[in-house]
DNA sequence: CGATTGCGTTAGAGCGCTCTAAATCTTACG
DNA sequence: CGTAAGATTTAGAGCGCTCTAACGCAATCG
C-alpha cells in the first residue's frame, strides 16, 4: 500500500488537488473551512508530500549541500551547527555529507548534491583542489569555510591565522617568554600561514624564531619535542600548530620529566574540545566557529537571493583563550 | 541557463530521450556506438541527472536517512562510518540531519526525511521517545543504534551495557581493587544498565557496590569527588560512567593531590577519542562503533529487500580497553 | 438590474525522469 | 530472397507536485 498523496487527500476532502497544494503551502487565500477539512484529511490519512515531487515541480529546492571535511573533528561540528541556526532562520534545509578527509569522497559528495539539485554548497574544510572548487562554483554558489582564500569563484569565510598565530606569541612574551619553539603543521593546509605569523610575530618583538616540523596528529608533536630534549634545547614556551599536536607535546613533556606550565608553556590553536578538558586545560587560539558557519549562510544567500557574483572573502578575528597550559617562565 | 535535461542530451546525441536513460543507467541493450555518442553529448553539456526527478519516476529512491543525536559527539562519528562503509556497499546514498541532543529537532528531521523519502531511518543515539520512534517505523523500516532495545516495530543494534560495566569491575578487582566506586550517568539512558552491570558484577564478586550520583559531564564527576575527598572515603578505583565523566574524575583527583593511577584508578565507558589521548590514557570499555554502524546497514536493508517484519535485536560484546589510568592498588 | 470586481477554487500543463509496449533494424536461416 | 528471431531504439504515459490562466460566484456599483 503506497502513501497517499495529494490527490488522495483532495479527494477525501472533497476538494481539487490544486487546493490542497495551496493549504499545504498556506496560502492566504484559502477559506477557513476547506483549510480545516484538506488538513483533517491530511492528517487522517497521515499524508506527507513528497520532496522529490515538489522539487520537480518548483524551480527551487530550499535544499543546501553541506560536506564535511571530516565529522569526527570536533572543530567543524561547532561551524555545522552555525551554519543550521542561519539556515534555519531562513527556512532552508541543509543536507550533510562526509568527506572522509578524501577528496575522492568529497567530489563524489559534490556530485551527489548538485544531483539533489542543492541551491548551493557550503564546504567546510574542504580536501578539494581548487580546481575542483572552481568547478562547482561554476555550477551554483559555493562558499569554502575555515580553508585557503584563493578560491577562485567561490565565497570564503576564514580567520586571520597569521593574527592567530601572532596573539599566541604575544601572550608568551607578555608572560616573559622569550625562548619560544614552534611545532608546524606540516603539509596541512593552514600551516604555512601559522607559521608565517609566528615568525613575523617573534622578528617584530626581536626574537628569534625556531619551527620545528610537527604534523596535525599527538605522534607528530613527540619526534619534535623528544630532538628538543636530547639537543638541550628546550624552549621555556612552545606554539603548536594546533590543540591536537599540543596534547601530544603535553605528554610528551610530561614523560621527558617537565612539568606544564612550569617547566614549559604549551599554546594550541583551534580550541576544540580538548583544549577545553579540564586535564589539558589548554590555551590556545579561537575561531568564531559558530559565526563562520552562519556567515557560510548568509554570504552563500546572497548570492542566490541578490545574486551578487563578485566572490566574497570574509576573513575573521581570531582571539585568545587563555587556560592553564601557559604561565610565566621559571627564573633562569 | 537551466541545467540540461536528458531531452537536452537526447538531441544533442541524435537520439531519443529513453535512449539517454538506458545509458544513465548502464544497460547492456545500448550499442557501443550510441553509448559513446550519449555519454560524449552529457559530457560536453555537463549534464546531471536530476535525482528528484528520477525519484519520483522510480518507486525507489536508494536513499538512508540518518540522524545523530549530537555531531559533537565522536562517538557517534565512528557509527557514522560504519553506516557509510556499508550504505557505498549497496548502492545508497546516506542523507544525514543533525538531532543536535534535542528531541523536537529530531522529530523534525525524521519528518524532513520522510519528506525525502528515504527507503529506511537510522537513528543514532536519539532522543525520540519510544512513541515517536514506533510513528516512524509504521511508515518506514528503522534502525535504532545505540539506544535502549524496547523499540516497539524498530530493529536495535546495542551493546549489553550490563556485560561492558562488569568487564569494567573484574579488570579492577584483578589487578587488587576491592574498594571500588561507581559514578553513575544520572537520567542518561545508559546509565541504569551500567550502573546495574557494576553493582551485580560487585556482588556476585563478594563486593560491596558503591554509586554516587554523576552525569555525562566534566563538571558532573567533581562534586561526587570532592565529596568522596571530603569524607575521608576515597575508594582505590573509580568506575565512570563515560570517558568524559572519567576525564572529569582524573582532573579533580589531581587537584586535591591525588595521583592516577597511583592512588586511585580510572576506568571510564565508550573508548572516545578522549581515552585515546595520550595525556589521559583512560583504561575504558570499548563499544564496536564501525561494527554497529555497518550491522544496521544491514539490518535494515534485510527489512527492505527480504521484507523481514519481525524486529531484530542485535546485542553485541564491548571489550575492555587497557591504558594507563589503571594499575594495582597502593599496599595499604 | 446588468456589468464589474475580486475572492476562492479548479482544470490542465509541465517539471525531468523511468518504464512498458511497440516499432525498427539486423542477422540468420530455409 | 522472404521471414522469423533477436537486438536496439523509441513513443508516450505517468510519478506527485506547482503554477498559470480561467472559472464561478457573491458582493458592489452606476
Amino acid at each position: 500500500m503506497s502513501r497517499p498523496t495529494m490527490e488522495t487527500v483532495a479527494e477525501r476532502a472533497g476538494v481539487s488537488r490544486a487546493l490542497v497544494s495551496l493549504v499545504m503551502n498556506n496560502s492566504s487565500k484559502v477559506s477557513e473551512a476547506k483549510r480545516q477539512a484538506v488538513l483533517h484529511a491530511a492528517e487522517q490519512l497521515g499524508y506527507r508530500p513528497n520532496l522529490h515531487a515538489r522539487n520537480l515541480a518548483q524551480a527551487r529546492t530550499k535544499t543546501l549541500g553541506m560536506i564535511i571535511n571530516d565529522i569526527h573533528n570536533p572543530f567543524f561540528a561547532e561551524v555545522v551547527y552555525g551554519v543550521e541556526a542561519a539556515a534555519d532562520d531562513y527556512g532552508f534545509d541543509v543536507l550533510i555529507l562526509n568527506g572522509g578527509r578524501d577528496a575522492e569522497r568529497e567530489r563524489r559528495a559534490v556530485e551527489t548534491h548538485l544531483q539533489f539539485q542543492v541551491e548551493a554548497l557550503i564546504l567546510v574544510g574542504p580536501k578539494l583542489d581548487n580546481d575542483d572548487i572552481a568547478r562547482a562554483a561554476a555550477v551554483v554558489p559555493t562558499v569554502v569555510v575555515a580553508s585557503g582564500r584563493n578560491n577562485p569563484g567561490a565565497d570564503t569565510i576564514t580567520t586571520d591565522e597569521e593574527r592567530g598565530a601572532a596573539l599566541a606569541v604575544q601572550h608568551l612574551v607578555q608572560l616573559g617568554h622569550t625562548d619560544i619553539v614552534h611545532i608546524d603543521g606540516a603539509a596541512n593546509i593552514s600551516s604555512r600561514a601559522r607559521s608565517r605569523g609566528y615568525e613575523k610575530a617573534m622578528r617584530s618583538l626581536g626574537l628569534e624564531p625556531r619551527t620545528l616540523r610537527g604534523g596535525d596528529d599527538e605522534a607528530d608533536a613527540e619526534a619534535a619535542i623528544v630532538d628538543l630534549a636530547e639537543t638541550d634545547s628546550m624552549p621555556t614556551a612552545i606554539f603548536a600548530f594546533n590543540d591536537l599536536v599540543a596534547a601530544g607535546a603535553l605528554s610528551t613533556l610530561e614523560a621527558a620529566g617537565l612539568r606544564v606550565p612550569d617547566d614549559v608553556s604549551v599554546v594550541g590553536y583551534d580550541n576544540t574540545f580538548i583544549a577545553e578538558l579540564n586535564h589539558m586545560s589548554l590555551t590556545t587560539i579561537n575561531q568564531p566557529r559558530h559565526q563562520m558557519g552562519q556567515l557560510a549562510i548568509r554570504t552563500v544567500l546572497e548570492r542566490i537571493e541578490d545574486d551578487r557574483t563578485e566572490p566574497a572573502r570574509i576573513d575573521l578575528a581570531p582571539t585568545l583563550s587563555v587556560r592553564r597550559s601557559t604561565a610565566p617562565p621559571r627564573k633562569a
